[in-house]
DNA sequence: AGCAATCTGACGGGAACATTACAAGTTTGT
DNA sequence: ACAAACTTGTAATGTTCCCGTCAGATTGCT
């Protein structure tokens, strides 16, 4: 089995790469982002350890490049105290993240499980009935038409495109979009769904968000 | 889908009910390690979500003590700043960690992994004649036609169709649907039943309520 | 028939959701 | 650098519709 470590601290590197051979893989390292982007497209990996702080191309670039053509599992380590570093890397396509610091176990528990399992990877272009979404440009067309999405629109958008059908809790989108993690009783929400509907929506005769009374929204067809 | 969140912090609590009780569990609480173990080891919870930083016994002990006895999957919530922790965590048997703060979605993506590892699950899929349930997505179609229930008439029917062919008398009901204690004089079950035929039995030839006078209500087939 | 159990349509309070307005902050263009 | 345009959260108001209550009709058993 072979990982490949991108990581620019000599610190991490090495702990990575003695912790990973003793446990019988083989390890290459890079030390840049870019160094790292070209290794992961060619080198046939069975899996991708990669930090997401570093200087120059930034960890999250590499992994956008890497999802586009490869589906190799990718683990991601993160600072501590951003939460928006885990959800965005799982929302990018990596498989699993690890907070620095972490214990090797730790590590080597996950890795299994990687490799164990089929890696999910994401989609870049979604669609819905005459609805398209262009994850990577950020660009959504409805029957043709360009739609001009906000920041925060685009995103809400992407996180029902990716669970069409499934309905989801206003608890779960605050959690997604806002990083609102606590209980509050704002109604972001709404009014965020509300502008999103103007967008995509009130233009066309065929509706996809739905509401689900007491339970969240449903992006879908009705028949 | 019951889960039980035994956590001392008020805000978190709060949280994590809502935003369970949104997503379809049926959720208890336990604000304190006492209680907690108490009611994990007598619960018969499908999975335990504990706070590992608590005053009095602390999340340590109920782990250690539900792992004696029973296996219920257990996700331990830790502070962020701890490595050992986690690990520690693992060791005495805990099936995942997650570090606070943390998003929503991630705590729901690591609660359906565990559960489906879960060895007895609730199925996803009822079905009676030509009328089917989805239980996760909450969807009900009869002869392949979509119905749109209520948050109520879906409980409702839910019961019977984990029942099927069984007399569920008005207590019974009551009790299950309503939260009531049994003394009212009411006709809300009545009625309920009537809205739910309304949707699922009169357009078509078919019924599949059936009254049992002096008793209760079935779902069956009758030929 | 007569009585109790059940059915059924209507009503209305209230919770959940929709919609609009407004203000604070941010970006953009000149 | 300043103003206009845009984004986005908050809050107040409007609307929908769920569902508990009730009253009269209907059913079914003795």
């Amino acid at each position: 089995m072979r990982i490949l470590v991108i990581d620019d601290e000599p610190i991490t590197q090495q702990y990575l790469r003695t912790g990973l051979t003793t446990s019988g893989f083989v390890v290459d390292l890079a030390d840049n982002g870019v160094d790292g982007q070209h290794l992961a497209l060619t080198g046939g990996y069975d899996l991708i350890i990669l930090d997401v702080m570093m200087p120059g191309i930034s960890g999250w670039d590499v992994l956008r490049a890497v999802r586009q053509t490869i589906q190799t599992p990718v683990l991601i380590l993160s600072g501590c105290h951003d939460v928006d570093d885990r959800t965005k890397g799982l929302n990018l396509g990596a498989d699993d993240y690890l907070v620095k610091p972490f214990a090797f176990a730790e590590l080597l528990a996950r890795i299994h499980a990687l490799l164990r399992r089929a890696p999910l990877r994401e989609e870049e272009h979604l669609r819905l009935a005459d609805l398209e979404i262009d994850v990577l440009k950020r660009r959504v067309t409805r029957a043709g038409e360009r739609l001009e999405l906000t920041a925060k629109e685009f995103n809400l958008l992407h996180l029902f495109a990716t669970h069409p059908g499934e309905v989801l809790c206003r608890t779960l989108i605050a959690s997604q979009v806002w990083d609102m993690n606590f209980d509050s009783d704002t109604n972001v929400v709404d009014v965020a769904i509300r502008r999103l509907r103007a967008k995509i929506d009130d233009p066309f005769p065929e509706k996809l968000v739905h509401t689900i009374r007491g339970m969240g929204y449903v992006l879908e067809r009705r028949v």
